[in-house]
DNA sequence: GTCTATATCCAGATAGAC
DNA sequence: GTCTATCTGGATATAGAC
């Protein structure tokens, strides 16, 4: 009788091949850049020939895909692995928080989610819906804050990307911008969470 | 009797190549990127061999910060050029909204200027003392609507960091997030401009 | 699965004639 | 000033042996 195998071994050890390529993907991106990134490298670092690396992945732009994956994976897990408070200024804050630490973490998983810095590189359907994911989920958590209209969520991405870019640009490695999140937020939350309109000088 | 030339005829010349080629430098760019621009397109584009281009420019790098310095200078004289009014309110406003637009005109020139897309690329002190100018600019206007504190002033640089990064990124052409400086402005007047302190439920 | 060998192409840059 | 010819080195990718 024949017994149906309950591990694919074979499949496992392949995904963790992958896997370690990936790895030294990101750690080459991390030294020469993303866009600089080249197979050669990849390949020697893991103590392969170049050739190799096509039975993982079959091209380069793939292997950039399967990061993207990744790197939106680790953030949806992140935003999904919260215990996420019950108050919206809090709520606010926490959101705010998750994401510029998660980009201020690493600039080149930062650059490669958020902005175009690889000629030609465009996500797979599978993987964009990775992306849309974690975007629904910052929605969702705005939404949770009791907040709604899609210009103050236009507004509320632009604070959480400024504050995000900012520090990875000009600070990487500090907190000189991460210090900021609380006020940023609670300048916003002042600004639109309050029934009552503000009542400036404008 | 030698009489000195008051123009140097080959001089200007020299320059207005010089020019034309970085005219089609940024064509190009906005085609095919700016990490993936090639000398053989640009020397093809303007009717030459990719050698020639040595005689006006040192390397490629030389072109990146022949653009690097000619884009500060573009915004060097979009602010200086301005009709600077004289409440802090309607100088914040300017100020973020030359900046924003600047930066949606045209997106490699933003990526180029305030974004590390190029690898290896590095601005000569005398384009880097350009992009020192801008700061500098920056900074003034800001004072000038009587702020001060590095802390505000960071703050500051990330939400028009913010709005620029997402109206280049998420709707270029467009100004879904043009629409929101004034709003985004006068959140921050409200909130650091005001003598007695805000009073929220934080 | 991993290798060697190789195809193909493109890049930036230099030498030297004209 | 601009050209042709060329150097040198890099890249991604494929073919096919083992």
């Amino acid at each position: 009788m024949i017994v149906e195998p309950t591990r694919d071994r074979r499949a496992e050890r392949r995904e963790a091949t992958r896997a370690e390529i990936l790895e030294a993907a990101w750690e080459l991106s991390r030294t020469q850049g993303l866009a600089g990134l080249s197979l050669r490298d990849v390949a020697r670092k893991i103590g392969m020939q170049p050739p190799s690396l096509y039975w993982y992945f079959d091209s380069k732009q793939a292997i950039y895909d399967a990061m993207f994956a990744q790197g939106n994976r680790q953030l949806l897990e992140r935003l999904t692995g919260q215990h996420w408070p019950g108050d919206p200024r809090s709520i606010l804050r926490l959101t705010a928080r998750v994401f510029v630490e998660f980009s201020a973490e690493d600039v080149e998983r930062y650059q490669l989610l958020f902005q175009r810095t690889i000629p030609d590189f465009q996500p797979s359907p599978e993987s964009y819906a990775l992306a849309v994911q974690v975007f629904d989920q910052m929605r969702a958590r705005f939404a949770a804050a009791g907040l709604g209209g899609p210009e103050h969520f236009d507004m509320w991405t632009a604070l959480v990307a400024g504050l995000a870019a900012q520090q990875t640009a000009n600070d990487p490695g500090g907190d000189r911008w991460l210090r900021l999140i609380d006020e940023v937020v609670d300048m916003y939350a002042d600004h639109v969470l309050t029934e009552h309109e503000q009542r400036g000088s404008r």
